[in-house]
DNA sequence: CATGAATGAGAATTCATTCAT
DNA sequence: CATGAATGAATTCTCATTCAT
C-alpha cells in the first residue's frame, strides 16, 4: 500500500536541461526491454522505473507496442549513427570492422536485436512490425554499403555482400553464449573485438 | 462454447502404443516454446494443445518452469545425441563439420538456445538454471572436443578450441537474422550450410 | 450471467460524501472474515460484497493476507478505543467489567480472536503478524492496566493480572461454546454479562 | 516430479499389530486437521501424510468432510472417555476438576473445539452437523453431570450447571490466547491446572 | 484393497488499458 | 500535463473428486 512520495500534482516546474518526460520514459523503457526482454516488461514496471504513473506512460505512447516499436526503433537509430561514423572514416577496411565490433561490444546493447523480433513479433501489428524492421535494415545496410565499397576497392574479395554482413553482426553476438568463466577469461573488449576481426577477416578472404 | 471433446474423468483406458501423455505434453511444450519463447506461452495453450487440462499438465510438471526445464534440458539432450552420431565418423573434419551444420539448419531447433536462456532466466530457480547449463554445455563439449582431435591430427591449425566452438554454433543461427526476402534467395538447406562451413574453414584455417 | 451492474471503467464520477472505496472493502473484508474465517473468504468474495471488481481490491491490498491484515489491526482498534473509553470512567471497578463486557457482547465482534489468529498464521508472513499481535496486545492491555488500577486501589486482591485479564476476555467468547437452543434461553445480552461478571468477580475475589 | 517410493502394488501384507490403514488414515487426519484446521489440509496433504494416496483415502472416506467429520468424532469419543473415567472415581468434585483439567492441558487437543466447527459449518452437511454436534453434547454432558451430582451432594452451590460446565471447558482454553512468552513463564501444566480450577471453584462457590 | 491418471471448478495475482478530474 | 481509480481478461496454480485397472 505505502506508495512512493509521488511528485506532487500539476505541471511541474521545467527545469533547465532537464529530459523531457517522454524522453526518459522511451530511455528508461530501452534500457527495460533490453534487460529482461517485452513480455517481461509491465507498463507498471516502466512507470515505476520513471517515477510517473502509469497513466502518464500511456499519455505519451497509447500501448504497450508502441512504447515497444519506438524504444526500439530510437535504439537502432542510435546504433546506426554510431555505426555511420565509424564506417565514413577513410581508415583501411579491417580497421573500420574492429572499431565497429568494439563499438558493438561496448554498448550494453549487443544483445541480439532478433530476440527482441521474435519475442514482439506476436504481439505487435503489422505497421509496428515494418516499421522496426525498416529500422533493422537501415542498421545493416550501412555496413553492407560499406563492405560493398571494400569489395570495389578490391580491399576484400567478391563475396555475397548480404551474407557477409549477417555474418560479422552475427559474430558480434557470440558473447551470449559464453557462460561466465569464460566472459571472465577473455581479457578486454579489445582483445574479443580482435579476435573476431582477425577470423572475420580470414573467413571473408576466402583462407586462400 | 467451442471447447474441444476432452476426454472423460478418471483413469483413460490403455491404447496400445499410444504415447504417454506425459511425453505428449513435453514434445509439445517444446515445440511451442521454441516458436513463440517461454513467457509468450502459457499452461492453457500447453493444455490445450495438448488436448488435456491444464491440471493434468501439472499433474506431470509442477510448475511452468518445471516444464520448461525439462523441455530445454530433453531438447538438447536429443541435440547432443545426434551431434554424436555425425561427429563420431571417421570422415575429414570439414566434411564433420558440414553435418553437424546441415543436421542444425534442418531441424527447426536452430533457434538460438541463448534467446530461451535469456528470456527464462528471470523466472527459472537456480537448480533449474544449473540443469539446464549443465546439459548446454554437454552439447557444446561435443563439438568442442571434436575440434581438440582435428588440430591434435593436425587437419586445422592451432587455436582458441572454446572460443571456435562458440563461433561455429553461433554461425548456425545467422538465418535467424534474415528477413523474409533474403531467406527465400537461399536456395537450399545445404547450400546454406556451405557457405557457412567455408566461412568457417577460412576462419580458423587463418587465411594463412 | 447475473452478474451485477459493475461501474464502467476509469475513474468514477465522484459522488459527495460516499465512503472511499478502500474504507467499503476494509469494511466488508473484516464482516467476511468474522463470519467465515480467513481461509473461505476469496478476493471474488470481498469484491463482490462491495460491488467492485478483484482487481479494485488488489489495487488498495497487495494481496489477500494484507486485506486481512489490515481488517484484523483496524477492527482491534475500534474495539480498543470503546474499552479505553468505557475503562476510563470513574465507576467501580466490577461497574466497568459490566460495560466492558456488554459491549464485548454486543458486538458480533466478540468471536474469538485467536481463531483468526491460527486460522491466519499459516499464511501471514512475519511482518503481518506482528503487526498483528501489536494491535492484539493493545487490546488486552487496557484491560490489564484497569487491572492493575484496581488491584492498587484495593478494590480487588492481589493476583497475576495477565492471567485475569486473559482469563476474563476468554469467558466473554464462551456464548460460542453455546449451541443454539441454550443461546435462545439467555433472556439478554445484561443477563449473560451480568453472569460472567458475577463469576468473575468471584473467582478473582478468591472465593473468600 | 520426484515422488516418494510408493508401496508396491497389490493388497499388503498384514503385519501383525499393525493399525489398519483405515485407522491409520484418521489418526493422521485428525492430528492435521486440529493443527491447521479444515480448510488449510488438503487430501493431498492427509495422503502424502500416510504415505497412501489420495486415491486410498477416498476408497475409506467418501469426501473430506466425511472424513473431517470421522476424525472429530472419534476425537471427542476418545476425550469423552478419558472424561468418563476421571470422574467416575470418588474423589473429592474439586480434585476431579482438577485432573480433568490436567487431562485437558496436556493433550495438544485442548484447541478450541468450536474454532472447527465454525471452520467447518460451511462446508459440513446437516447430517455431518449433527453428528459432530451430537459428540459434542455428549462431551459436555459428561461434565455437566458431574456438576449436577456435586451440587446435589452439597459440594457447591445451587447454579445453572449448563453455563457452569460451559464455563469451565472455556476456562480450559485460556493458553490459546497467550503470547509465547508467557505461555514460556508458566511452570507446567500442573500450575495452570491449579489456577484455573482454584479461579474456577471460587467463581461456582459464589465469593460468598 | 489400492493406485495412477485425469478432470473441472475455483483460487490468488498480474496486467494492459480507460477515463474523469 | 499528469494522476488516481477502476476494469476485464488472462495467468499460474490448487484441490476435491472420479474412474479404469
Amino acid at each position: 500500500m505505502e506508495k512512493k512520495q509521488h511528485r506532487s500534482i500539476g505541471r511541474p516546474r521545467k527545469e533547465q536541461g532537464a529530459a523531457s518526460t517522454k524522453d526518459i520514459i522511451l530511455h528508461t523503457a530501452t534500457t527495460l526491454f533490453l534487460e529482461n526482454g517485452f513480455p517481461s516488461v509491465s507498463m507498471d514496471d516502466v512507470a515505476e522505473s520513471c517515477n510517473v504513473t502509469k497513466a502518464t506512460v500511456y499519455y505519451y505512447f497509447k500501448t504497450k507496442t508502441d512504447l515497444f516499436t519506438a524504444a526500439m526503433v530510437q535504439l537502432m537509430n542510435v546504433i546506426k549513427e554510431k555505426s555511420t561514423t565509424i564506417l565514413a572514416t577513410d581508415e583501411p577496411f579491417k580497421m573500420k570492422l574492429f572499431h565497429f565490433a568494439k563499438g558493438h561490444l561496448q554498448a550494453t546493447i549487443n544483445i541480439d536485436i532478433n530476440v527482441f523480433m521474435r519475442e514482439a513479433k506476436l504481439a505487435l501489428s503489422k505497421e509496428q512490425l515494418e516499421q522496426m524492421e525498416w529500422a533493422e535494415k537501415a542498421l545493416y545496410k550501412e555496413l553492407e554499403t560499406a563492405l560493398s565499397h571494400a569489395m570495389e576497392q578490391g580491399e576484400i574479395p567478391e563475396t555475397n555482400t548480404r551474407l557477409a554482413t549477417l555474418i560479422f553482426v552475427n559474430l558480434l553476438t557470440v558473447r551470449n553464449s559464453m557462460d561466465e568463466d569464460f566472459k571472465r577469461s577473455i581479457s578486454s573488449v579489445d582483445d574479443l573485438a580482435k579476435e573476431i576481426v582477425d577470423f572475420y577477416w580470414s573467413g571473408i578472404s576466402g583462407g586462400a
